[in-house]
RNA sequence: CGGGGUAUAGCGAAGCCCGGUUAUCGCGCCUGCUUUGGGAGCAGGAGAUCGCAGGUUCGAAUCCUGCUACCCCGACCA
């Protein structure tokens, strides 16, 4: 089973689609653009729901569940909200199938067609905030801080495994709050839950920053993102934390009595991350050899190859491994042990270090004589002996290292692939030629943005909250500016 | 949704232009033996409504029409 990769260099989109397909993650399924999650890809899904999950509980919130079909007219209740995602909707018309005709298949029964057509959520702002106005009628009932995990579908023309798809998953988080300051502080909030969680486990650096107001979300007064560096020098936004105002309170007419006796609008946030992290993961670590997972994240820490010619010596390896492999086990590490005697040790390896589980361990007679194991990094790909007495201890220390060896292998790679640009020569040059994080002066207007957008078909990530500020010139317009923003294409 | 390309066994390809035996090759799969410290070797075997639906023809993988999916480029987007 020679599984050949597309080099990076060579093509690196291909790059990515043979990885995802080759390390067992996901693949296109009959329907266009939606994909099927294989076991592997999903258990590294379960892994970000799980500290995810841990984390949103942590700061105070409850899951729930909202349907997945929303009444057309709730769409159309917030105006910029339909305008951003009126064209990708899929619409349910019909309810009932009868068999066809000509007696092949089945069609549509078009007597069965629905009073009001149904949209399967692109996002559930509308029906969320519909039951919403039925649980709030005092100060007393705020804040609602409920997230729920779910699928939504948007009909993207282009997509591609994990970073577009048409149908994909994610979490969204929806509350309600008394005061603006408290809904405010709520989505910088999480944009920090998600940063924390997307730097300390997923191992990729990210910048915070707000959305201009082009890029912003249909409905929102305010867009936090964070943006992370892929190997190819594009940029990647994972997740984004919204402040929505009272735009739906009042498009729902969502009031409540303050303490004061006074009915006010309540306000909002709305903050979800996607399986499009699962892209980000791979595309910021992964090498021509396959995946690189980060321990943190990864659904097996260690394998456990085994390495013989005759069945007695597999049965005294067997043996050893198994008091080896509860040892590290006890540290609260995942180990597989891959005694398969149908392939050989060498395909083992290459097939481990193609779905990037972060240390392999290989015994054979040679260590059952000497009491050693040994040890091969994913990220590094180096070799070593240890006396198998004290692995645990090795392999603890090992995984944390290589955890934070990938995080600061991208946050390398980012600080050398960003520019401080000051002329639009320089810039053009960096998007057309080199590609990477520019950050540089803009006038503010959406009318630049745009033009720059047109140009170089870079845009606008964000605008650090850590820019410092800076008095400059507009890259393009040369007008006045007052900091420098992060300037990248995006995927 | 616009432009371009592709679809032949589980995977990757040849054959198609110029229609004519039983559709070819590599990998993988199955069986047996030998192997096992970086993707094993030999021998034998199974596996294909040639993407789907029509049409032309004595005859279609091959020619024509429609559809679907995937890939690349654009517009849109998490």
């Amino acid at each position: 089973m020679a599984k050949e990769l597309t080099k990076r260099d060579e093509n690196y989109s291909q790059w990515y689609n043979d990885l995802v397909v080759k390390a067992d993650l996901a693949e296109n399924s009959a329907v266009r653009g939606s994909m099927v999650i294989k076991p592997y890809g999903y258990a590294i899904w379960e892994k970000i729901q799980g500290q995810l999950d841990k984390m949103f509980k942590e700061t105070g919130h409850v899951n729930a569940y909202f349907p997945l079909f929303i009444p057309k007219s709730f769409f159309s209740k917030e105006a910029s909200h339909v305008e951003g995602f009126a064209k990708e909707c899929a619409i349910v018309t019909h309810y009932r199938l009868i068999n066809a005709e000509n007696g092949k298949g089945v069609v549509v029964d078009e007597t069965a067609k629905l009073e009001e057509e149904l949209i399967v959520r692109p996002t559930s702002e509308t029906i969320i905030w519909n039951s919403y106005k039925n649980w709030i009628q005092s100060y007393r009932d705020l804040p609602i801080l409920i997230n729920q995990w779910a699928n939504v579908v948007r009909w993207e023309m282009r997509t591609r495994l994990f970073l577009r798809t048409a149908e994909f998953l994610w979490q969204e988080g929806h509350t309600a709050h008394a005061t603006k300051e408290e809904a405010q502080d709520e989505a910088m909030k999480m944009l920090n839950v998600y940063v924390d969680f997307v730097e300390n486990y997923l191992a990729i650096p990210s910048i915070k920053g707000d959305k201009t107001e082009n890029e912003r979300f249909a409905g929102a007064l305010n867009t936090y993102t964070f943006e992370s560096m892929m190997q190819d020098g594009k940029a990647l936004q994972a997740g984004t934390s919204h402040f929505l105002g009272q735009n739906f309170a009042k498009a729902f007419d969502v009031k409540f009595t303050s303490k004061e006796g006074k009915e006010e609008y309540v306000w909002a946030t709305s903050w979800g991350v996607t399986t499009r992290l699962i892209g980000a993961l791979i595309m910021a670590h992964s090498d021509d050899n396959g995946l690189v997972l980060p321990p943190k994240i990864a659904p097996i820490h260690v394998v456990i190859v085994p390495i013989y010619n005759k069945e007695e010596q597999l049965r005294k390896i067997s043996e050893k491994v198994t008091e080896i492999k509860r040892k590290i086990e006890s540290k609260g590490y995942t180990v597989k042990y891959d005694g398969r005697d149908t392939y050989k040790p060498g395909w083992k390896f290459a097939e481990h270090e193609l779905k990037g589980v972060p240390v392999r361990l290989a015994i054979g007679p040679r260590d059952l004589e000497n009491g050693t194991v040994e040890v091969a990094r994913r990220d590094t790909l180096q070799k070593s002996t240890h006396t198998s007495e004290n692995i645990d201890e090795v392999i603890d220390k090992l995984l944390n290292e290589i955890q934070e060896n990938i995080y600061k292998k991208a946050l390398d790679f980012r600080d050398k692939n960003t520019y401080h640009v000051d002329s639009w020569e320089e810039f053009q040059d960096i998007m057309n030629n080199k590609g990477g994080f520019v950050m540089a002066h803009w006038d503010g207007t959406t009318e630049t943005e745009l033009k720059i957008k047109e140009e170089t078909k870079a845009t606008i990530r964000c605008i650090p909250f850590d820019a410092k500020p800076e008095t400059g010139k507009c890259i393009y317009s040369g007008k006045p500016s007052k900091q420098r923003v992060l300037f990248a294409i995006a995927y």
